[in-house]
DNA sequence: CGACGCGTTGACCTCGATCAATTAGCGTGG
DNA sequence: CCACGCTAATTGATCGAGGTCAACGCGTCG
């Protein structure tokens, strides 16, 4: 087997995350800051929260890499999202008391918990925040939106390499160098359940890929060779990009 | 062409929607109904918002029916989400200047726009209104990523089965009388788009289930005859049934 | 009346799934 | 160090779900 030798070294926290886009008040910070929760250490395979599981946390993962997901009573999986150190999660305690999804982690990972009526305060006493939060989510959502076309109406080629893409992005987000190439977190059967696609065929898109010269791979090294037509190929978006608040015009303070 | 007779009868506002879960005190009521913005209306077939538009508006659904889709530079199409009375859309507003989305009627529909300065406003005046939001949205969240996995991995006839059980439900909620079947406000073109099919196996899919018993067509009303079975069929799950705010504590007022 | 949009059906083809066998990398215990 | 065993990657052969293309019916509207 492949090494696979993946980890984040960066740790990202909930007011790293938040002050990318959004420059906080001293109140603000501290407000975050304090509300440091219980941190957890996964390793991998781990599973955090069980669908169905009663839950009220929210939670950040501050460093590693994990994926939310749902299983189908076929044994089948569907992976929602890749989760990386600073990515937000679990914003569905603030609905549900059962989580809708499962969450693990793909390799050693560390996650800080926070309950939610902890957070909700902090939201209610920071309106920003509260905002800044549902920018957040909604980048996210934009995020899902693609993938549920990508799901719905392209090729399984096309699925590849906007995971591809994305995982690159993602990672660059989080402070790795990543422009010679980077270290595929994923085995191929989590990239196919990410993209709809089974084990064997996402092996044969990659080999694809790298036959039409897009990308080229060392072992579990894979470099964006042609990243044009890679990005043509996909068919791909980067929405975490395009956020912009700076319509907000609350008092920072 | 078969009749699509299709009108939501009842309105529904803002007021409606967020009061049908959590109890509203006077002054958030006062609040959200002061907020009432510019009603449009619209024929069906007319776009309110296209994709890469700028936009500040957040808006809600009056009557009749939209959708929120994408189209990929090929010309296809992946409609993301239906939109009844009461649906609350354009959060994405918050966090972009530009739409990610398109947003059409379905059929005649009215809407109500909202400028998101101020409705960032008053949520940031009732906090317990800005938790009643993002639980709105989380449950939005749950049914996407319900689609996310039945577009990755469940079969036509699953997918069109979970179509037809959504739309039932979502009417439902609406005050639509829907216990004797209700009329398919939608073209198996746009199924399709919905499901990730092309209208002739969309079609197929339905005479297939009509076969099977689970459901029962005259012109274009459905009848849901096998519920048991067809809820089987789809792995569905009714996500905006399970809401439960109930842990907020907040002061009421 | 003719054009058009939508539904329906059949014939055929393709993409991706499935099944199966082989190979590669790595960890373990001896 | 080496033999064994595990997991993942790889590749070939075959199958089938769903797409594509084409024809036709039917109702509506100009």
């Amino acid at each position: 087997m492949i090494t696979r030798g993946f980890h984040c070294v960066r740790v990202r926290t909930f007011v790293d995350r938040i002050g990318e886009f959004l420059s906080l008040s001293d109140c603000e910070r501290e407000a975050l800051t304090n509300l440091q929760g219980r941190t957890r250490s996964l390793r991998r395979g781990a599973v955090l929260v069980r669908e169905k599981d009663r839950t009220s946390d929210f939670f950040v993962v501050s460093s590693g890499m994990m994926m939310s997901y749902v299983l189908l009573d076929d044994g089948s999986r569907q992976i929602l999202r890749f989760l990386f150190p600073g990515d937000v999660t679990g914003a569905s305690a603030l609905a549900y008391a059962n989580s809708p999804e499962s969450v693990a982690a793909l390799c050693e990972s560390v996650v800080c918990l926070f309950d939610r009526t902890q957070v909700a305060d902090v939201l209610t006493r920071h309106p920003r925040l509260a905002l800044a939060l549902t920018a957040l989510d909604q980048a996210e959502r934009a995020a899902m939106t693609d993938r549920l076309a990508g799901l719905g109406r392209t090729s399984a080629q096309a699925r590849i390499a906007a995971v591809l893409l994305d995982l690159r992005d993602r990672l660059r987000r989080t402070g790795e160098d990543v422009a010679s190439g980077f270290t595929l977190p994923l085995t191929q059967e989590e990239i196919g359940d990410a993209s709809g696609l089974t084990a064997v065929h996402v092996n044969r898109m990659l080999r694809q890929l790298e036959d039409m010269g897009l990308i080229v791979r060392q072992g579990s090294r894979v470099i964006l060779a042609d990243e044009t037509r890679l990005r043509r190929a996909a068919k791909y978006v980067d929405r975490l990009a395009g956020v912009d608040l700076s319509w907000m015009v609350l008092s920072g303070e």
